[in-house]
DNA sequence: GCGCTTTCTGAAAGCGTTTTCTCGCAGAGG
DNA sequence: CCTCTGCGAGAAAACGCTTTCAGAAAGCGC
């Protein structure tokens, strides 16, 4: 199963059975169809490994997300598998399930496995120290020739990358809002330091306060980047006993958790709060109620960030790409109810 | 930043070097701790073509599933992506976007790549000739040592399998729906020759005749196993005039497809037609209305394959592990409306 | 103090390819 | 007829590691 052996059932050397299969050099034809003949008999697969380590190249890169599990990232990375198999490049993918020390572990694995090109999903970890880990563990894998591109991530990584439109989407959305009389607005928002949930809020409350209206810090209420976050973060809302007309959750997954929460309560959705994510994730318009949002073409995200890698750099600049950001309005919102009553928190 | 360096570095041999970061043999701890430090100074990383190579080992898996994107694949890789993690292995990830030739092409390129294990997720391709070439490609992989193990496979494949129970699982929510007293079913099936809607289709179709009720062909309508395939299948029911009072799809991605289909004619679910899916991949729980399903621990059955693929073979049977098959009711079904005023296709 | 184990280290032989480098040979040109 | 090109094939040298095989050093009992 070795290419000697092949060569040896084909009657030539070792070289040209190399040239014959990869057909790097002209060799004659009927040497060419004799080796392939041998190889197709004994069913010989090339050691790829071998061929990496003579030829100092492969053909794999690798992905790192937080977890393909979640729907976020699932359809990113399936752009990325397209885009992987139009190029004939194999994906090495990695799961960080949020762990940064996991993230860092798996740069230097890829980097061992002399990955083409490592692309990171996903918006960087909150800690400075390991953002500051993470690119030294990128600067000589790049100095050596590597690719790195990220979608998503922490501006302090001086990479090319794939950028959702946050802000400008949740300004937009914040417009869209407004324009259907909101005033009275909540927000259930991730780790405040990541860019990704910094540049929504920012965005957001931007739009507000051109409006003259202002979001009460305890109106915001912070939770992991899930379900679960969404949820306990909407039921931590209410427990408050705030009662705003209109929540955004940073992310469709927060909201799909905050639409169970609301429903728990009895608290109807748009008819009493009116409700908005961003991402547009698939199945979010199948909700009930289809969820608004703030549309992300992630699988289209996902091939432009491996383009990206792929792509000779013509200069030390990194390359931004902007993508997405269009309000998506579905039945989740509405305009606010009629004056309710006040529901008053305390006694005073 | 080889080995060599290293070594020269630190003052000792190759071989020595190798030995103190690898840990195989004792090395005394002055020099391993000079070769620590060197390979530090040096940012040494370890080739691991060159490792692989010489060691005849490596520490990949391959995982090939249709697609990524979909959220039952999503879930199940999640859980592939969790047991690698803890087993500190790498794994390959192939999306074959169903394409029989592309799966195939990956089983080869795994084998170059001398992945330990290979993965197969997700039913077979229709076409036997298919089936056997690939079966063929597996061969003498397993006989040179390499792992396969799969998830919800054709029979034909001699390999360790985790199976969903299909067939108690849908039998037993046949009973579930009979027992609401619904006796007008039409089901939502995909490609026939997948052992996935044979079963599921058998053990459905089973439980009624077992309670004297009949499907009618025309009430099986087929199409890919994609939200659109369940949304055209639901559209051509509807079409076709048929009225049953439930409707089941034999996975949830269809269902969530019929679903909207229903929305659009403006038949309620499930006030008009009850509807049930299979799986119960995670959001299916917040559609409008919730819906009811057959579960399927996809998560736990990806880490349960990978167990299955890493655990020494004890003999030449090859094992199955059945998992899930509980129902879940929701509020997607409901009895039947009382004797709906019969709505009839023709003129007769 | 001598031979016998027992550790530990170093030299060197692979691992399976690709890729020079060399050389034979045929055809072209003088 | 002889030399010069150029094409195609083979020998052999990498590629960067692991691991076998010896050998040196050290520990031990007698």
């Amino acid at each position: 199963m070795t290419l000697d052996a092949v060569a040896r059932r084909a009657g030539v050397s070792l070289a040209t059975a190399s040239r014959a299969l990869n057909g790097t050099t002209r060799v004659r034809e009927d040497l060419r169809s004799r080796v392939r003949a041998a190889a197709d008999q004994l069913g010989y697969i090339p050691n790829a490994h071998a061929q990496a380590l003579a030829s100092a190249s492969n053909n794999t890169v690798g992905l790192i997300c937080h977890d393909v599990g979640d729907p976020y990232f699932a359809a990113i990375a399936a752009g990325v598998m397209r885009a992987a198999a139009e190029k004939d490049l194999l994906v090495m993918l990695a799961s960080t399930f949020r762990e940064p020390a996991r993230e860092i572990a798996y740069v230097s694995t890829l980097r061992a496995q002399r990955a083409r090109a490592i692309l990171l999903i996903g918006s960087g970890f909150q800690d400075r120290t390991w953002e500051r880990a993470l690119a030294a563990e990128l600067e000589p894998y790049v100095r050596a020739g590597g690719r790195v591109a990220v979608v998503s991530r922490h501006r302090s990584l001086r990479v090319d990358a794939v950028l959702p439109e946050n802000r400008g989407g949740a300004s937009a959305l914040a417009r869209a809002l407004l324009d259907l009389g909101h005033r009275e607005f909540a927000v259930l928002t991730g780790p405040p330091s990541l860019t990704t949930v910094s540049d929504r809020l920012a965005g957001f409350r931007d739009e507000l306060a051109r409006a003259g209206v202002t979001l009460a810090p305890e109106r915001i209420v912070r939770g992991p980047f899930t379900r679960e976050g969404g949820y306990t973060a909407a039921r931590a809302l209410l427990a408050r006993g705030e009662r705003p007309t209109c929540v955004f959750a940073v992310t469709d997954v927060m909201a799909v958790g905050a639409l169970a929460a609301f429903r728990e309560r009895g608290v109807r959705v748009p008819e009493d709060i009116s409700l908005a994510g961003f991402d547009d994730i698939p199945l979010v318009r199948e909700l009930s109620p289809p969820l608004t949002t703030v549309a992300l073409p992630l699988t289209a995200m996902g091939q432009e960030v491996m383009a990206l890698a792929l792509r000779e750099p013509r200069g030390p600049r990194s390359r931004v790409l902007r993508m997405g950001g269009e309000v998506v309005l579905r039945a989740s919102v509405a305009p606010p109810p009629p004056r309710p009553a006040r529901a008053d928190g305390g006694a005073h």
